[in-house]
DNA sequence: TGCGCAATGGGCAATTTTGCACATTGCGCA
DNA sequence: TGCGCAATGTGCAAAATTGCCCATTGCGCA
């Protein structure tokens, strides 16, 4: 199940996490003006260096979280079976990224929604999230070939995103009652009505 | 009251006491000939060949932490003020040595005695310590000058470190009741009677 | 008894990390 | 307003780690 990688790209990932999470745990804790390169490097045990090796500065070590998610949304949308329609396999493929998505995930988006104050972040933020609706538009208009007319797989993506980024936030901001696929099931639903 | 040393030292010394406490652990567990370099390098998060950069084999690599505590014993008696007697720097030394002694301590010498029932093992901690000896032996020869006989040095050299040993084992056999200072104490006062 | 094989030790090149130097930038304070 | 200074980005060489290699060793099994 796991790919036969070796020792070498699983240390770097592990660093890259690691980095991430400092520079999202400091940010929180002192906000991202006040966090300086170096403590990222010293709480993630490495040197300010090699911290410029991983990532060109604080703000790409803030977002990589989000889009480490937002890559596998999209290759897990471009992996599912040919023959499903288009918002079937956005579903799907959601269902599979919220499975992923327990407590210390959860945690993770309330602290990674504290860090986003800042507006330089919510600028990138913004940018990464235009980013996923035209690679997901992409993906849908190569699933359903060259039939749909161009603006559709657009007002597909845009939609789904907008359910998804509406579930997140309840599932946040709600108790821990229901697991987030449930959220995204219900929000889907209303808003699959029109695509299904 | 750190030294400052750089990164680089500090990972180094972490990851040979990281490939040290993986051996210990896997040879307590499986015992040391059933235990392989590659199984240790994995439980330490390196790589086999970076295994022979620390050490060049497992006994090494298990002798580490107790020849560690040899050193760090010997210079402590040697830092000690040049006007202290020999047996009193002896005991300061050793008492300095047992602040350090905290149950974690306490469970790594519970568990190097459990993983020295090798025959090779045992030779070489017989080796260890008659070093030990040797050189404690020099130290307090150096301390008191040139105006004790050759053979006195030795003498409590030897007797010191049957102290020690003794003491230790008690404070691993006995619970937890005392410190380790406080049998040392014990013991030493007892075998001290011909030396100060 | 001799083969097969896993474990080991170590050479070597590629890659990564570190430490250091230096130029640039932006901000607070004199 | 301009200086001082901390933070940053980056080039470079030294050091560390990894991966791959092969020769040697010792042990179990045919």
């Amino acid at each position: 199940m796991e790919s036969p990688v070796g020792l070498r790209e699983r240390k770097k990932a592990a660093t890259r996490q690691a980095v991430h999470e400092a520079t999202l745990r400091l940010t929180v804790e002192h906000g991202f003006d006040h966090v300086t390169v170096e403590a990222v490097a010293d709480a993630a045990g490495i040197s300010r260096r090699t911290f410029s090796n991983y990532f060109t500065n604080k703000e790409d070590a803030l977002l990589y979280g989000e889009e480490q998610h937002i890559r596998a949304l999209v290759q897990s949308v471009r992996d599912r079976p040919a023959e499903e329609s288009s918002w079937t396999a956005l579903r799907a493929a959601v269902a599979q990224f919220a499975e992923h998505m327990s407590p210390p995930e959860r945690e993770w988006a309330v602290r990674t929604r504290l860090a986003m104050r800042h507006p330089s972040l919510l600028a990138r933020q913004l940018a990464n999230h235009a980013a996923l609706e035209r690679d997901l538009a992409d993906a849908v208009a190569l699933r359903t070939g060259p039939s749909d007319a161009p603006p559709r797989p657009l007002v597909m993506a845009a939609a789904f995103l907008a359910s998804v980024r509406i579930a997140m936030r309840i599932w946040i901001e709600e108790d821990e009652s229901r697991g987030p696929g449930a959220v995204m099931d219900e929000i889907l639903d209303e808003m699959g009505q029109r695509f299904t």
